[in-house]
DNA sequence: CTATTATTGTCGCAATTTGAGACAATAAAT
DNA sequence: ATTTATTGTCTCAAATTGCGACAATAATAG
């Protein structure tokens, strides 16, 4: 972690989208002795692709390869220049100034979002952090900087591709049923759908294939689980 | 245009669209004896925000304030990096490589794009270059370093865009016929509109405000003019 | 002044998509 | 055998879209 190693100036944060209990939930990492909370996020080494940045950060966080990832934004104003906030951060971790100097520049920040398994993942802190975990949507902690704002955007831009892309089972087991995924697109929609119609439009798209019933041992019908499976050579881009 | 005047490492790149004799366009330089042609490109200042600076960017080059501007990706690959490239072209324009080390560095590039009136752009090279003249985008020349693909990437941007956000009317003088609209819509999404599901269509949005009959000459009914008026409290965004 | 021509604003109709409720099927409990 | 909750599917109405048609009209030609 020398200053020779990284990208000067250029950072990346990460918004990671989880599905439990009928809410969306993000990771959210904790400074040591600061009560500061932040999104997980890193840098970028001289010669690895930022892309791949990321996908080590998340590596390290979640354990999980191959993640649906998506960069949507990259965050530039001077406002968030802040070198106090990280003094803070390397301080309360006996880190000395000096050798971390680099960190107090000013940074860009291009930021992601990931849609993973909830049930796939144990947080795991990075050095500067004593906890990674999840918060739902509706009830985050204040975040450090303009991560708020990263968070906000990051949703609004989930939503804007939920439809065209089809991304709503990147946060599901790789069988569910036609509820779960309903559960999802209304978490992250925030408002609820009709089941017929929702049924219909997603069947009549293709890409779900149809295992065996589930027998959860509820009174009732049981459900069919699906797959996402594209039958014909289709493109995972619609439209 | 010394070195601690730029955040290092960063860049950004910008895709002025312009529409022009039924065809999309955007500007492109050329650099002074090098053959090299570029999408119009600089460098945020210390004590610059990232979206100012690439304003200052686009005043320079278009003469234009309030530009509808969209950023859109940030490309990060190592592969980008071919300082013999930029090397070139310093050495071309006679600059000093002592001077301008910090510009073979490697760059990471937030890239833009814009939608402006083509008539009111006198289109005015850099330093560097020696010319920045409108292409069609189906007549290109052969660009340096990955701009083929920002612009590709670009395109398919404002096209996933154009139904959400209203943007279709930036490319035209403030006064327009519905013909006009149905073009630029046609140019951008390459295809064949039917014009009366158009018409219909973008009326129905209440956006509109009709003007006086636009009498050209021609003998043929005289289409109305319109303006982009947001009637009630609307907002911009759609959905 | 009348006929012609090209283009415009708008309408009608069929085809398609969407919203909402209804109903039979069914897995398990009573 | 009956009850309960949930599922898969269907029907019908409402809304949207694709496509052609038609009258209106600005200028030109005769």
């Amino acid at each position: 972690m020398e200053q020779t190693c990284y990208l000067r100036h250029i950072a990346y944060d990460s918004v990671i989208f989880g599905f439990s209990g009928d809410k969306l939930k993000i990771l959210i990492t904790k400074y040591h002795n600061t009560g500061l909370f932040a999104l997980p996020g890193g840098f970028v080494r001289m010669d690895e692709n930022l892309n791949d940045a990321v996908r080590r950060g998340l590596k390290e966080r979640t354990g999980l390869d191959n993640i649906y990832l998506e960069q949507f934004y990259t965050f530039g104003d001077v406002a968030r220049f802040k070198p106090e906030v990280m003094k803070t951060i390397l301080e309360a971790n006996n880190f000395s100034t000096l050798n971390y100097e680099w960190m107090l520049d000013r940074f860009i920040s291009i930021a992601y979002y990931a849609l993973i398994n909830y049930k796939d993942v144990v947080p795991t802190p990075d050095v500067l952090s004593d906890s990674c975990d999840w918060y739902s949507m509706d009830d985050l902690p204040p975040l450090m900087l303009d991560h708020s704002e990263i968070v906000k955007k990051a949703l609004q831009n989930l939503r804007d591709n939920l439809e065209r892309r089809l991304v709503g089972m990147n946060l599901l087991n790789p069988l569910f049923t036609m509820n779960e995924l309903q559960r999802v697109y209304e978490a992250i929609l925030g408002e609820k759908l009709h089941r017929g119609a929702f049924q219909r439009k997603i069947l009549s798209m293709g890409i779900l294939k149809r295992h065996d019933k589930q027998y959860t041992g509820a009174a009732n019908k049981a459900p069919f689980l699906y797959s996402f499976e594209l039958s014909n050579g289709a493109k995972l881009e619609i439209r």
